[in-house]
Formats: structure tokens, sequence, C-alpha cells
DNA sequence: CAAGAGATCATCT
DNA sequence: GATGATCTCTTGA
């Protein structure tokens, strides 16, 4: 199993991005696994991004964006859910890329135990439920994804996602942004059932 | 189905 | 003191 390293994450945001799709995102628990394949994510760009919560400089939260790639950010939203995301580019300029939507792979039983559902496509379609069935909390925000011993990570199983079913479109909920709610840096696989619903 | 409200708290002004 | 990179449930047609 190749785990992706650093040097992925060192790329320009976007491509980041749209290389994630099709790959594992695997959270160690214990001695049990989850694991799920990543269909929809975010790419969150720069201190010019007004959709960016870098956008408003460096404050003790956004801290993690302008740290090294590889790194997890994740914080709380509304009081209630998660979001996570994973640091991209160059120390000192803000940037990661949001994780949205997983296909459930590994530890579907657990994971429904979690989301107190039973619905596999409820399971983990949107930022907040993810971070549900993979008990992701601000535990492990500022922890890092391309360490030996990090227990969550992302891995390439060769899954090859085509170009053409690459669907580019607009970031969701971010109303705010101004000219940057419309840029297309919302990622996700063509057709695929577990994307979030708001299309 | 679509639309709306409510839940609830860390973070920043 | 206001607000949000969300989710779920309720309402009403």
């Amino acid at each position: 199993m190749a785990r992706l390293d650093k040097k992925f994450f060192q790329q320009k945001t976007e491509h980041v991005a749209s290389q994630l799709l099709g790959k594992i995102l695997v959270r160690k628990l214990g001695q049990r696994t989850l694991s799920g394949m990543i269909v929809e994510t975010e790419a969150y760009a720069g201190p010019h991004d007004l959709a960016s919560h870098a956008a408003k400089g460096k404050t003790k939260r956004t801290s993690v964006m302008f740290a090294e790639a590889g790194l997890w950010y994740v914080y709380s939203i509304y009081g209630f859910y998660h979001c996570l995301n994973i640091i991209t580019e160059r120390k000192d300029y803000p940037s990661a890329v949001l994780i949205r939507s997983l296909v459930p792979l590994e530890g579907i039983k657990y994971m429904e135990q979690s989301r107190k559902i039973d619905s596999l496509i409820n399971l983990a379609n949107g930022p907040g439920k993810l971070c549900q069935a993979l008990k992701i909390d601000k535990a492990l925000n500022n922890t890092s994804a391309v360490l030996k011993n990090s227990i969550l990570f992302i891995e390439n199983r060769g899954i090859k996602i085509a170009a053409q079913n690459i669907i580019k479109a607009a970031r969701v909920g971010v109303d705010y942004a101004g000219v940057w709610k419309n840029k297309p840096l919302r990622f996700y696989v063509k057709d695929n059932k577990f994307v979030s619903n708001k299309i």
C-alpha cells in the first residue's frame, strides 16, 4: 500500500484536491481500521481566497493552515460537527483541501454505530458525516498524515479516476466569499452516488 | 420533493 | 455578541 507522502501534498492545492479523488482515507482506531474512498474534495487556496478561514489572517485557529503540507486541520463547525482538511503547498502559504465525502470500505459496521444509522449512502457523504463516521475530532488537529505512526492518513490503492470523470464545480456553503464563491474549486467523481447531495 | 428552522459552541470582533 | 467550509427533522404541497 503506497501511503501518500509530504511531496504529494506540497503540490498546487487544486491539483492535490483533484488527485485525492479515488484515494483511500484510512483511520486507525486501536486494532480497528476504518476506511473509505474519497469522492469529493474542495480546495481552499491561498491568503486571498475569501472562502478560506485563512483569508482573515493568521489566528490561533488558522495557524495550522500556514504550516507545512501533510498536516491535518480539523475544526468544529455549528457546534456539532467537524470538518477534515489536509494542509497543502508550502509553509507560510495558507492552503488546504477539505475532504467532503467518502465511499465507506472497511469498518462499515463500526461507522454505522458511530453515526447511529444503517444507511450506507448516508454514512460519509458530507464533511460532518465522515468525521462522525471515522471518529475524527479536534484531537487530530495539527497532527501529521505523513508519518509512519500516523493514525489518520491517505493511501493510493491504484484506483484511477479518468480526467473526464472529475467534475469541477463551485464550492458549497461559501456564499459570503464574493467572487471566490463561484470559482470551480470543488472536485467530485462524476455519477458517484456517495457525493454529497448539493450539486 | 423543496424549503425552512433549529440545534449549540469555539472562535474572533 | 455574532457567526459559521453542516445535518436532520418538520412542514406543506
